[in-house]
DNA sequence: TTTGATGTAACTATGCTTGTTACATCGAAG
DNA sequence: CTTCGATGTAACAAGCATAGTTACATCAAA
């Protein structure tokens, strides 16, 4: 495990906020959201921001300020929430530039470069077929099971 | 870019060893393929260890000491390089225990760890399609092209 | 004007990654 | 059976990203 966790948090985010816009579609503040994911409100508005920038979420100020959906839970993939957060690939090349005199040093960049792009579309393609509106059901699916 | 180079450093260590083993198949040296790699020789063996525990590559010992591929390159895809790495998923779970009091702070991680899972596999299903010797191809295919 | 939350900068603790040194272990060659 | 060069792994350091935290200027509705 090494990889960042601000995918899970967005996830969570709106996820929370879809449930929560259920009963109220009053803006709900990044305090209230943190007490869910348990951590910082400050990290919490920070993914808020991305979110904001790329129209998923809008944030409102002054008295009765905080946060609301921009579209319907249904509306928006977790394709969206990935790109929202600009995250790199998942996987990088190499630290130091290798051996540019070796053939293989020379052209393994570039083919891994496509491999990984490659990736990266398959990856976004497989997240676009899920919405936090499905999230959320699947995260209230089982609210009493016991696994055995 | 916050991923390892783990992934990388593997797949140019084998496409190095699948071109080298074109002429003679004798076992090359940690430090000879560090020379391609542009690194130190202690991160290549770290890795082929990996590898060698899944039976992708053979270790000599002695005299003439070295490895060598144990499958033709066209015969391992980089979902095995992937598998032998071991490495965790890409995205990971909340830093700390969302609020178990929360419906959505109680089912996200069960909901989220079956979308990473998902996710797992149709990385692993594409990565499986494409070979060393693919890679290999690739890699030497434009050995003195010049873009503009 | 007051008030409460946003938006962001700045700093810290922690952990991962990569590079490096050191060294015990191995096994074929001679 | 000794030599010799490489493996295999431990241990440590530097650099960097992440997540958490404090602080504070900014904003807008009441």
């Amino acid at each position: 495990m090494s990889a960042n966790s601000r995918l899970t948090i967005a996830i969570h985010i709106l996820t929370w906020m879809a449930l929560v816009g259920r009963k109220r579609p009053d803006p709900v503040t990044s305090n209230r959201i943190a007490l869910s994911v348990n951590t910082n409100p400050v990290v919490i508005r920070r993914i808020l921001g991305r979110l904001s920038k790329k129209g998923l979420v809008r944030s409102h100020r002054g008295a009765n300020a905080g946060w609301v959906l921009a579209k319907p839970p249904r509306a928006i993939t977790l394709r969206d929430v990935y790109d929202a957060l600009g995250e790199g690939p998942s996987f990088a090349l190499h630290a130091a530039t290798p051996n540019q005199a070796c053939p293989v040093g020379r052209g393994i960049r570039p083919a891994l470069t496509r491999v990984y792009d490659s990736l990266d579309g398959v990856l976004r393609t497989h997240l676009a077929r899920t919405t936090i509106e499905d999230v959320l059901a699947d995260t209230l699916r089982r609210p009493n099971l016991k696994r055995t």
